[in-house]
DNA sequence: GCCAACGTTGGC
DNA sequence: GCCAACGTTGGC
C-alpha cells in the first residue's frame, strides 16, 4: 500500500468539507501541476492512504487520514469554460489533467503542524519538508509514513 | 501583506 | 532550446 500526502486550503475545501459529504467521499480535481498529475494518473493506486494537510491558513499542518477508493481518470473540469480551473489548451482527445476520488478516514484530534514535522529526526524525505516545495500531490515514504501515523494517533 | 521559491510562458 | 519575465504558492 502506498501513502501520499494532499494539500488542500481548508477555507476552500477542508477536512471537515469531506467528512460532511453524504459519503465522504470527493474527487480530488483541479491539480494543475505535471509532476502532481503524473502521481495521480500513474502511480496513486486504490487503498492508498491519503495524509490531508491544511495549508494558507492560520494552523498549516496534517489534520487527517483519507483512502483512494478511485485511481485515476480524466479530471472533467479542465474542459469546462466555467470552471474555475478551466484550461483552454486541454483536448477532449488528449486529455492534461486527471484526478482521484478519495474517502474520509478520520480526522485527527490535534493537527500535526508543519514546524513539528519539520522537527521530527525521521522525515527526511517528504518533500513538504524541504525547500521550496509547491507540491500539491506527493508520495509520502513507507517508513516516513508510518512514523507519522504512531504521531498522529 | 510580504516575499522567497518555484513552474510556466513566450520571445528570440 | 535558452532564459527573462511573469504569475502562483504558501509559510510566516
Amino acid at each position: 500500500m502506498g501513502y501520499w500526502l494532499f494539500k488542500t486550503e481548508p477555507d476552500a475545501f477542508g477536512i471537515d468539507d469531506l467528512a460532511a459529504r453524504p459519503d465522504q467521499t470527493e474527487p480530488w480535481d483541479g491539480v494543475r501541476n505535471y509532476q502532481a498529475r503524473n502521481f495521480l494518473r500513474d502511480d496513486i493506486k486504490l487503498g492508498d492512504q491519503v495524509f490531508i494537510y491544511h495549508s494558507s491558513c492560520k494552523n498549516v499542518g496534517i489534520v487527517g487520514l483519507a483512502e483512494v477508493v478511485k485511481e485515476g481518470y480524466v479530471d472533467g473540469s479542465q474542459f469546462d469554460p466555467e470552471a474555475k480551473y478551466y484550461d483552454p489548451k486541454a483536448k477532449t482527445e488528449n486529455p492534461r489533467w486527471y484526478r482521484v476520488d478519495i474517502k474520509f478516514i478520520k480526522k485527527y484530534a490535534n493537527l500535526l503542524p508543519l514546524a513539528e514535522i519539520k522537527a521530527m529526526p525521521e522525515i527526511q524525505e517528504l518533500a513538504l519538508v524541504k525547500k521550496g516545495a509547491r507540491l500539491s500531490v506527493m508520495p509520502v515514504p513507507e517508513q516516513e509514513a508510518k512514523v507519522l501515523l504512531a504521531r498522529l494517533d
